[in-house]
DNA sequence: ATTGGCACTCAGGTACAGCGAGTGCTAACG
DNA sequence: CGTTAGCACTCGCTGTACCTGAGTGCCAAT
């Protein structure tokens, strides 16, 4: 087993350099910090580290920097999640007040996330897989026109205006919204496709057109809640962070812009301790994010789970103070989603 | 006056610049195009070029550079505006086709912008300012909810979700919805908050609270319709041409994000030559896209201009080619629109 | 007006030396 | 046996010097 002191020496590391972000030796390692032993023998806790593969020195003849292993080991049993500053919560008291609009609450949170860690920041929106229809409406707003409204159960609301090739009659509508209520009402969204099977048939011939159009947009709407989304914040920090990433920070735009990597990396990824998950440089086994690292933790509605929210930055990040952000922001989002 | 020779030049020099990003000298100047004259004639038209502030040497002795200046005459006078490629055509078409949802089209616009130019691209939401009420909807969705809709005449649908603190009765949203619709069906949206003054005053005491609370809610979503927005696309290009703006992106990332530059930005420029209006390097007098030129171009529904598109990228880039794809997706973005 | 010739400039590359932070190793110490 | 002082060594970094080559401005000749 790897001595107390040595770890101790670890967690300087890993400290100085955050702070730094150069290599640090033994000399100013005991300078800052009161070992009450000599530069030599933190030289030789420093061997023993580096034969872990915890910390590694890029030149031969310079200070050391901690590995992605080093990080972990950091994280894992080393770092103590401070509690947040005084400032740091009210401005996320603050912060959170406001108008309930779902998109407007996340769009807030991820700013506000974003400020707190100087990292990327995102948010991932509510996943309505296992949502189920809190209520269906048909309304005809133009001659030809209609509005097809979808409620779920975790507050979002989508609509889709419907063009129809001939005019629309009122009974007809008032009919088609009547059934579909009386289908749909409660019916878990991976049930809403079953549960329409044979619907049309309920209507006459000449009435298949439309009620196929409707229901295709119907599905295409309970199919586009399946489909995640993230909201992102503070993307200009990657750039300002540039150099703590090995090459160019192109390619990790690109990705995050594409939303689709990055949704498949917060689905991978599993919450470790406190709730929140954590995933150092090449643990992303996704290239483009082998020298980032990224924070997530779920947030809640109604007791379950609904998606995650989090930030990536370089590995070289203040892991302290970012866990502890993305642990409060989320308590808090769940808090504020609890009033809907 | 600046001879013809001259002029031919300085195309070249722009020409050969965009494609090579270095400075360019008189030899590789008469190498590369036909000017039957020697480079020392060359030469003397640069020094003429250089006089006028077209052109500029980064050192004393080395190629030159086009200037802001020398770029604004280029497109204004030099540049012909190529159609689009085959390919490009084909895809603009493809890539047109489709849902068409609003938010969905942009989204789609925006992309292809990015991808036919490899710069940012952005696209402006309709500005509603001119609209009107279309529709407007009240529904109850709960024992204590309601789902307010707004339709807009710009394809715009917008829904809010309202808690109230009793329990609704049908008849009392069924009246409040009548009255709505019969006071704001057609109206202009700046007329909305005057037609609603007294409104509440229909109702008994006992609805005041509610009544208000919707009255809010639906202000609110005028409001919004007011306040512009934009989407981008094709952000990591600006980290890919980094070392053509002169210090660190991250300004420009941020003024991107925080979106008010943006349209302050967009809001001042007007259209020059062929609808498309062009601002190059420190033409655009907000400090942190000095070194980036922006091409823009208004796009319409029902005939009149509606909100702009366009891209944004380093001075140095292909003005030829981006003003022909920002022209060429403003049309076919129009022509989109037409069918709503 | 154009051109060849020529001296000049200067960024960028290579070579080399000195500095200094940092290391590993060894021998001495409590 | 863990700790420490001492020491030789490594190697990135900085500064100096030098060279090269692309490109220039100018001038006299065409």
């Amino acid at each position: 087993m790897i001595p107390e002191r040595s770890l101790e020496v670890l967690r300087a590391i890993v400290h100085d350099y955050i702070e730094s972000n150069q290599p640090v030796g033994s000399k100013s390692l005991v300078e800052r910090h009161s070992f009450g032993v000599s530069p030599a023998t933190i030289r030789n806790d420093m061997a023993l580290l580096e034969e872990e593969k915890l910390i590694v020195a890029p030149h031969t003849s310079s200070g050391r920097v901690p590995t992605d292993k080093g990080y972990r080991l950091f994280v894992d049993r080393l770092g103590e999640v401070k509690p947040l500053s005084i400032p740091e919560r009210s401005a996320i008291e603050t912060f959170m007040h406001g108008s309930s609009d779902l998109d407007e609450v996340l769009g807030r949170t991820v700013r506000l996330l974003s400020q707190l860690t100087d990292q990327v920041a995102m948010v991932q929106y509510p996943s309505l897989e296992k949502g189920s229809v809190k209520s269906v409406e048909l309304l005809k707003v133009g001659e030809q026109q209609a509005l097809l409204i979808l409620v779920t159960d975790i507050s979002r609301i989508q609509q889709h205006l419907i063009h129809f090739d001939k005019e629309l009659d009122d009974d007809f509508v008032a009919n088609l919204r009547a059934q579909m209520v009386g289908s749909l009402q409660g019916v878990a969204l991976s049930q809403v496709a079953a549960k329409l099977e044979d619907f049309s048939s309920k209507f006459g011939a000449d009435r298949q057109a439309a009620v196929s159009l409707v229901l295709d947009n119907l599905l295409e709407q309970v199919d586009a809640n399946r489909q995640d989304k993230i909201i992102l914040a503070g993307t200009a920090n990657l750039a300002r962070r540039e150099d703590d990433f090995k090459g160019s920070i192109s390619p990790m735009l690109e990705a995050i812009e594409e939303q689709v990597v990055l949704l498949k990396l917060i689905q991978e990824m599993q919450a470790e301790q406190h709730g929140v998950a954590l995933r150092i440089g090449e643990e992303n086994d996704i290239e483009q994010f082998s020298t980032t690292s990224v924070v997530l933790s779920g947030y809640e509605k109604e007791g379950a789970e609904v998606a995650k929210l989090g930030v990536l930055g370089p590995t070289r990040m203040n892991y302290s103070n970012n866990i502890a952000a993305v642990r409060a922001v989320s308590r808090y989002l769940t808090q504020a989603l609890g009033g809907f």
